[in-house]
DNA sequence: CCATGCGGTCTGTGATGCAGACTAGTCTGC
DNA sequence: GCAGACTAGTCTGCATCACAGACCGCATGG
């Protein structure tokens, strides 16, 4: 048979397993700079990501409250600055969320022009 | 400078072009399905994607909407039977995403675990 | 004739992504 | 010394959307 048996349900299976946290485009990004970079200040990523404070801030939030990355509140000078920096877990994540979604995209099938069989409601 | 000039700018802004509604996870899937079997009716898509019918009608208008898939309504024997297959759009909005994403997973990097430079704040 | 199961749509609700407004404090020009 | 502009960052409100359960129609089995 094919490589994978059930087309469809396994790759589905795959793509439902992809963590959704991270999942979403802003903060694949955010967690992509952060894995580059390893550490970067408030500012830095909303140059490199394009979000709006508003957005940025509230993902950097939501990452902090899953674990993933901490937030450390410095001062340069006298103005206060926040450094983000990805967690072991934050690693972690990112690794297999990468890991899963270059399987998935390698997988995503070509198009098959022809209506073979196969999507019959039968099974 | 890095391998990379613009680190995450670049990838950043690969990620955020990601077509969404095909990112979306639950949709995704059904691109995918679509994608390999041509045609599907709508059990079937229940069962390869593990969506409730709720939720699944819901991405299908969606997608309809967007001009990714249409939906045909027959018969079989008495029973009537809604039978969907991604356009020509849909088609290519699948490939387009497919690459995009495939390009993206490749770039991901790998983790950094020094602090290198890069992150500061200044320009 | 009634009950059950299959096929599919519709509505409500909670979560969340997003953007603009607002605050606090510093630096520059007059 | 004061006013204005800028940087840095948070908070609130709105619109969207994903998700699930309830509901309907039809056909079939007992």
């Amino acid at each position: 048979m094919t490589t994978d048996s059930e087309t469809g349900a396994s790759r589905a299976a795959a793509i439902a397993s992809l963590d959704r946290l991270i999942h979403e485009p802003a903060r694949l990004m955010i967690v992509t700079v952060l894995a580059t970079v390893a550490e970067a200040d408030f500012v830095y990523l909303v140059r490199e990501t394009g979000l709006t404070k508003g957005n940025l801030g509230a993902h950097l939030v939501r990452l902090e409250a899953a674990g993933y990355l901490e937030i450390e509140k410095t001062f340069r000078g006298k103005v206060p600055r926040t450094v983000c920096r990805l967690t072991d877990a934050g690693l972690a994540a990112y690794r297999m969320y990468r890991d899963a979604l270059r399987r998935t995209a390698d997988e995503l099938p070509e198009v098959r022009a022809g209506s073979e069989d196969g999507w019959l409601n039968r099974a």
